[in-house]
DNA sequence: ATACACCTTCCTGTAAGGGGAAAGTAAAGG
DNA sequence: CCTTTACTTTCCCCTTACAGGAAGGTGTAT
């Protein structure tokens, strides 16, 4: 089927199918007269495969490590645990900073007036030495 | 002063200070025999303004507003506080987004008996239709 | 004079595609 | 058969916020 079939039954979009065929993800046949590219449903396969492991915040990289894991019938599900694991552990990082991030702003948020007076304690903190 | 001072004082690195004249954020006067950057105390302070900003996670866009009204005394502290608002309804998004990532691969790896045979769990769930 | 630190501009690269141009191809309708 | 419309191709630039490094000028200490 041509890219656009393609896409749509993957959920992606004819940019992101073209990618990953450019940086050899899921590489499909193409014709050698037209140049269109013929996906299989096996890649399409691939493709939600890899829609879904993006979802779940894996880059590309992981994508590929995971695709490669997943089309190799001896892998054991001890590295593909592995990996899912460090992703947790890298969530986790992400989600103290970013609660750290929120309570300071909300501290500064309210204690700031918010009115039409000039003065602003968001402003000071930002400007402290 | 120069600009790896100006960096230092400012707790930014040379590339990060520099960058920021190139885009018209602080930019200092340049010597014109020699081209060297010369910063002011004032633009100094702006850099570290900047610094925290960025700590807060706001986009260089957004420091520029704070930045613009930061050196505008006829401001009002609303203005302040609604990107403040704006930039935590962003966090809580975000936050909501990892958390129910977090969520979803925990059960999967909770599920993934991680051991050295070849059946597992995530690759199920990745590759379900 | 020379070594060394510091500065400049310019170019390339990052992640993961999006947007759009120019041009070829396919399918449907008249 | 011809035209329109929908698809496809490659190619190139754009995004964020700098980092890395090359080539070359400058400043200072020895």
């Amino acid at each position: 089927m041509n890219i656009g079939k393609a896409a749509k039954l993957s959920n992606l979009t004819v940019k992101a199918v073209r990618y990953y065929a450019n940086i050899g993800l899921v590489k499909p046949q193409q014709n050698i007269t037209t140049g269109y590219r013929d996906y299989t449903d096996g890649e399409v396969s691939k493709l939600k495969f890899i829609g879904k492991a993006r979802k779940f915040d894996f880059s590309i990289d992981e994508c590929r490590e995971l695709l490669s894991l997943y089309e190799d019938k001896n892998r054991t599900s001890k590295e593909v645990k592995k990996i899912t694991l460090e992703k947790i552990s890298q969530i986790d990082s992400k989600l103290r900073d970013l609660n750290g991030l929120k309570k300071e702003l909300s501290y500064l948020a309210n204690n700031c007036h918010g009115d039409d007076r000039p003065n602003c304690p968001i402003l000071e903190e930002l400007s402290k030495k």
